[in-house]
RNA sequence: GGGUUGGUAGCUCAGCGGUAGAGCAGUUGGCUUUUAACCAAUUGGUCCAGGGUUCGAAUCCCUGCCAACCCA
């Protein structure tokens, strides 16, 4: 960021010379018809053609030159001849930047080494560079500069860049989806009187002119039970949650969120429904169910296979499997010991399911790479549920784990106003949670049998996109303010 | 919150007590089918910040800042 970089100072001195010139280097007066993969994929020998980009790499050699520029398509080339320019043209272009916008027009052709080309006959300058961009041959490497300045990792990094196209067409086809099913989609308060749908620490915001707190929403869950309320019986929403809770790998204090809900279905429907969206999104984004994870050096670290249909076992089954046979017939003291013997992390004010769960989260869902329903969970570590009939200390419920991490949890939901209460009221004294009395108030007008999913979207598509960080789905993941140098500190406070 | 690793030129990285380096990019010259173009010359630094040890610190020690990873 420094101000007085002399490549910055030649650059600027580069454009006082254009203006010199009578070239304005921040005029628009270019259209392209043909963008950078158009130049390859719709291509004609000879075919006039308009094309626009940011520079990229050039090779000059006395009267000619290549140079490489990239769109939002892609990379492309264009030759250019100081016969064809004529001479001053071409020196002024021998002087353009790296990172410089130009647009061409010209004709294609094919060069000797088979790389399709654009013979120009004319160029302008849209757009001067002041700053140098990042290597051209190793990218853009530096992690924090990749995120506080992501513009410059797109433009360095072309698989960076596919990632987030890729993202965003993962989020295209689960609309189109959704759509196809019926669903409709809505927006609701991300600003909250009382946080609901979740466990999790919120972020605090104030209103001036209500004079009153807000919450930034940490689920979309009780306002979409609203309009289930309300006669809108297929709804989601994609939206952003907050949760004020640690950074990690796999968390990001903002997060995309896809929650949607079916009147009349339940948690067997929601299971047709998660499986048949992301088999549908893998197959138009990735063009295949087999979804391939790989390290720095290009080896497969694992493969999932998406393939329907999906594991489905029941979380105590898991359990067993890994804890004991006998693992619910023991009594609470002795599971606890149990779980921490097994090196699970137990703390004293953890309940007896808690116990359970520590093991669940640090031993099995973290192998379940490949798709996997795990239902039947135990009913107190989901209070928004009804009870399984067939075992009612749990609920009727799945998780849908990939790649070793919960990408989606659904419920037959619970529509009892009077019990909902109280597992609402029973988790508010534990959680020291406010109870949302509108929503209870809302339930009690009635709201329809419906099954209901989540699904992280920022999770889901590390998992297709074959990230190990979120970081590396979210465009622009949180980060620490850099200090402001030119706020300076006030002298009572420098001792802080 | 704890641990580990890292921060050196615009970018990618060496150097790890004894005069701050390379490649790319930049500048100048040469070159009309190159593609990490090539050839020659050349510019460029608060070695993250602040203390300490030392005759001497980018290098060793301490503190702080930022980041990545692991753990909680």
């Amino acid at each position: 960021m420094d101000e007085t970089n002399k490549l910055i100072e030649q650059r600027r001195q580069k454009l006082e010379a254009l203006r010199q010139q009578g070239i304005d280097p921040y005029r628009n007066n270019f259209s392209p018809d043909t963008s950078c993969a158009q130049v390859r994929d719709n291509y004609e020998e000879g075919r006039e053609v308009r094309a626009a980009g940011r520079i990229a790499a050039q090779r000059i050699m006395g009267k000619s030159m290549f140079v490489h520029f990239t769109d939002q398509t892609g990379k492309a080339q264009f030759y250019a001849s100081r016969n064809d320019l004529g001479d001053e043209a071409f020196a002024t272009l021998k002087h353009v930047d790296l990172g410089d916008f130009i647009g061409v027009t010209g004709k294609l052709f094919t060069t000797k080494t088979g790389e399709k080309t654009i013979h120009i006959t004319d160029y302008v300058l849209l757009s001067k560079a002041l700053r140098p961009p990042p290597e051209k041959f190793h990218g853009l490497v530096d992690t924090e500069i990749r995120y506080r300045q992501r513009y410059l990792d797109l433009m360095a990094n072309q698989d960076v860049k596919d990632v987030f196209l890729k993202r965003t067409r993962i989020i295209s086809e689960i609309r189109k989806y959704l759509e196809s099913q019926g669903y409709v989609e809505v927006e609701t308060p991300m600003m909250q009187a009382i946080p609901g749908g979740a466990a999790a620490q919120p972020f605090v915001t104030h209103h001036n002119a209500l004079g009153c707190d807000f919450y930034m929403r940490i689920a979309l869950e009780l306002y979409l039970k609203r309009l289930l309320v309300g006669g809108i019986d297929r709804v989601f929403e994609i939206g952003r949650n907050f949760r004020n809770e640690g950074l990690s790998r796999r968390h990001n204090p903002e997060f995309t969120m896809l929650e949607a809900y079916q009147a009349y279905g339940d948690y067997k429907s929601m299971m047709a429904l998660v499986q048949g969206m992301v088999c549908h999104v893998a197959e138009t984004v990735l063009g295949t169910l087999f979804i391939e994870h790989r390290d720095d050096d290009g080896n497969v670290i694992r493969t999932i296979d998406l393939t329907p249909d999906w594991r489905t076992v029941r979380y105590k089954d898991l359990i067993r499997e890994k804890a004991g046979e006998n693992w619910f017939d023991l009594t609470p003291e002795e599971r606890r010991a149990g779980a921490v013997k097994l090196g699970a992390e137990i703390h004293d004010t953890d309940e007896d399911f808690e116990v359970t769960n520590a093991i669940f989260e640090k031993f099995i869902e973290p192998n379940l790479i490949q798709p996997t329903f795990v239902t039947h969970l135990p009913k107190e570590l989901v209070p928004l549920a009804k009870i399984s009939p067939d075992d009612p200390s749990t609920v009727e419920v799945f998780e849908c784990c990939i790649n070793g991490q919960e990408i989606a949890p659904a419920y037959s939901e619970q529509n009892d106003p009077i019990q909902q209460r109280e597992t609402l009221e029973h988790q508010a004294g534990g959680e020291q949670q406010k109870l949302d009395e509108d929503f209870i108030v809302a339930l009690e007008h009635g709201m329809p049998p419906a099954g209901g999913m989540g699904m992280g979207i920022d999770r889901l598509c590390m998992m297709l996109l074959g990230q190990e960080s979120i970081r590396d789905v979210i465009l622009f993941p949180q980060m620490k303010p850099l200090q402001n140098p030119q706020k300076k500190e006030a002298p009572e406070d420098a001792g802080k």
